[in-house]
DNA sequence: CACCATGTTCCTTG
DNA sequence: CCAAGGAACATGGT
């Protein structure tokens, strides 16, 4: 579930769920998920304390926790990976194959499940440090942007993937902000015209935010059985629209037509990852 | 069996 | 120092 849109959407779920909450017992399933404390070590520093905050910082989830005697704030820090999901459940419901972590808070559990287990949880904030710019945060300025871009003869596709350049982005809305701006993923960065800079930090701006509004408005079922898209976790009528499709301008869509210009979309591997780009109107 | 997958880190090579 | 490429991590889908 992972790029800024999804964590985004997620932190709006788990907030009014999470705040104001006491963290009663944790139990560490697998002792990768909280490298690289012990299982021990996760659990007594997070057993006991109040959940006072839950934010979205580029793909991280920040849980702001308050310790029992109300002493010091301690932050964790939470990661989806490509595969990690965090929701809220019933305490005595079954548990899922791949439950990494599971905090539990009286009547229900805060699950966090992860099948391929690259993410992640830690104590502290350290791995904020090194981000780039946060891509919706209104007041970054045009010259910012354009610093980050500038010098680099690096792909753009690239450096938008760079999280240290700018944060939140990943493969799939790297394709798509490309192509709602209309430059070539393989352009030089350092090629791009100021003018070009705008267009595609807006486009960034807009095509993370219509994720955001299409995933807020889809009726989410974090808990369930994955059925849908992999990106959310529809349950999809038959019959119905493949969300993707509905979706995704470019990504995933090698071979079939442009909406916006009939043009091929293409498929060429950039910092090996899958991009795909519309010969038509990128460029 | 082969290949692909929303991410990050580490290592090697140039 | 930068950049590029590959492998690794571990599991599931097609």
């Amino acid at each position: 579930m992972p790029e800024l849109p999804e964590v985004e959407i997620l932190v709006r779920y788990l907030r009014p769920l999470l705040v104001g909450r006491r963290i009663r017992s944790v139990v560490v399933l697998r002792a990768k998920a909280v490298r690289p404390s012990t299982a021990g070590e996760f659990a007594d520093a997070v057993r006991g304390a109040e959940i006072r905050a839950v934010e979205r910082r580029a793909k991280y989830l920040r849980f702001e926790l308050a310790a029992v005697g109300g002493a010091g704030v301690r932050v964790l820090l939470g990661h989806l990976g490509m595969t990690g999901r965090m929701y809220l459940q019933a305490q005595d419901h079954p548990r899922a194959r791949h439950v990494s972590v599971v905090f539990g808070l009286g009547e229900d559990d805060w699950v966090y499940e992860d099948p391929r287990q690259f993410g992640g949880m830690r104590l502290g904030e350290d791995r904020l440090q090194d981000l780039g710019l946060e891509p919706l945060e209104e007041s970054t300025t045009e010259a910012e942007w354009a610093a980050r871009l500038a010098g680099s003869r690096q792909p753009i596709k690239v450096r938008l993937m760079d999280q240290s350049v700018i944060a939140g982005l990943g493969n799939i809305y790297a394709s798509e902000a490309l192509h709602e701006a209309g430059i070539a993923p393989h352009r030089e960065a350092r090629s791009l015209k100021g003018e070009e800079v705008r267009r595609l930090r807006r486009a960034i701006r807009e095509v993370l935010e219509a994720a955001i509004r299409t995933g807020s408005s889809a009726g989410l079922d974090f808990a369930g059985r994955g059925m849908g898209d992999g990106l959310f976790y529809f349950g999809r009528s038959p019959g119905a629209l493949d969300p993707v499709e509905e979706r995704f301008r470019v990504y995933d869509r090698e071979g079939q037509a442009c909406r916006r210009c009939s043009g091929r979309i293409v498929r060429s591997v950039l910092g090996g990852r899958s991009t795909y780009s519309c010969q038509g109107c990128q460029r």
